[in-house]
DNA sequence: ATACGCCCTCACGCCGCGTGAGGTTCAAGG
DNA sequence: CCTTGAACCTCACGCGGCGTGAGGGCGTAT
């Protein structure tokens, strides 16, 4: 059917094969509004129209579209296409793709910062909450953003894809099991420390066993995460609303723990 | 100086602090035309005016724009928030945000896909040539799409990530090696076939075993992976320009030689 | 003759503001 | 008091890459 209407086109020109908005939309799956607005920028124009005015695209054009369909599937902005099929110059191409790679690498770098917030704030939310308060939701959007940008100052990019892996490693499940664990073991800490218990006292090496096992837990065992966390609690003031000074006091007790059960084993 | 001007300001109403638009701008990183916008879209009023029509935020105002810039920073659009912060009513956060996720994750797929492709022909771009004709480079960048097409159909996104991975492991300068030992092995395999050399022979055994290592240097050993290949070269008719036909016959000879290499050995 | 499908040319709409133009108001200095 | 200069106001166009009509002409099968 096609071919017949291309053939009546054909015989009364007597020439080589055109082809009318309406195919080019269909053979490049772009619209017929695509096309006029190609030709609009000074894109892509047809080499003849018919008396009515119908558009009428040759092989060299379709050519030309082909160009420009797959270097719009690459992500080139129609301008950046234009320069690059300009009155047949050569352009230096590797640069061009390389620089065009870096900036969406770029834009995935900030969608995965992006995605980072919002699947901590999914965690943070109830799951089963139909109707959260919208100061409440807006509250924990504002402390996921605010740790969020803490966390990315602490750790290089390779850490957090580590960190990331780790986490779909645990799952969902194990992630909760320890976050709900830390609060009773630090205040099983703190209460042998006021104590004044001695940290080679039985009772506090089995407190530091399990603290030093749900560190490893997120650490993962990497040495570099290891310090980035030290780093983080040696320098900021609160994390997770936890007074980091009375938390670095009870790391020390904790490592001192640690250490005497080490002499001793 | 700043509290100077709101001492004035609050002086003559005897009442709650306000602030200008160039201040609230300032605090929030917003720029004051996006303000001016906000109120256009009926996102976010002023609740008071000067008389001589300068706005007046109030610190209501404040905390709702605070929202706003917190939701901007999750990626949703100025019309998911105004849903979000509507009259006092709380809204299915949790889903909320994990669908917004799920369009955050789909967009960064798209961004993966088109991303391989520009490395892709970066790789096969000459990094030396100036000026690369334009015929040569929409060349390249069918062949790389088309490619990257057929290869997406073969493999799912973890294969993909693991490929990835290994190229990066590998390097560039490995990758480039390998690919040019290909054409002269399957020619030497190809020459040893057209002469009937015994699979067994000495010779061929040599060319299967270094054939094996490099397509496990591809591979990494990873069974999944290996399938896939092998799919893709039983269903696709040629491949980097090599007919899949006749590449089939020399796999089999190469897993004949194999064979009979681990019957002795 | 008529109906249906393709084609044409305007022209406005989208999102989230940026960037003026052209004018008013505010707060401080002389 | 007057003058500056900064900050404010409104109005209106622009961006990219088209979508989506409106209102009409052309082509061809019945």
């Amino acid at each position: 059917m096609d071919a017949s209407i291309r053939h009546r086109r054909d015989e009364a020109s007597r020439a080589a094969p055109t082809w009318k908005v309406g195919e080019l939309a269909a053979r490049t799956g772009l619209s017929v509004r695509a096309l006029h607005y190609y030709e609009e920028i000074g894109l892509l124009s047809p080499s003849r129209r018919t008396e009515a005015g119908h558009r009428l695209y040759a092989a060299d054009d379709v050519l030309r579209l082909q160009r420009i369909v797959s270097l719009r599937h690459l992500g080139f902005t129609l301008e950046e296409i234009r320069a690059c099929l300009r009155d047949g110059s050569g352009f230096p191409a590797r640069r061009v793709v390389e620089l065009h790679a870096a900036r969406v690498r770029e834009r995935m770098r900030s969608q995965q910062r992006l995605l980072h917030r919002l699947e901590a704030l999914a965690f943070r939310l109830d799951p089963a909450a139909e109707e959260v308060p919208a100061g409440e939701f807006t509250q924990a959007v504002m402390e996921v953003i605010e740790m969020s940008e803490r966390v990315e100052r602490y750790y290089t990019p390779e850490q957090l894809e580590a960190l990331e892996r780790r986490r779909r490693e645990l799952g969902e499940e194990r992630i909760r099991a320890v976050e709900a664990e830390w609060p009773t073991l630090i205040e099983g800490v703190r209460a042998e420390m006021e104590a004044g218990t001695d940290p080679a006292d039985e009772r506090v090496q089995r407190l530091a066993k399990r603290w030093m096992e749900l560190v490893g837990e997120f650490t993962g065992g990497d040495p570099g995460i290891e310090r980035s966390v030290g780093n983080m609690w040696r320098q900021e003031e609160n994390i997770h609303g936890i007074d980091t000074g009375e938390m670095r006091e009870m790391m020390a007790y904790v490592s001192r723990a640690t250490a005497s059960s080490n002499e001793r084993g």
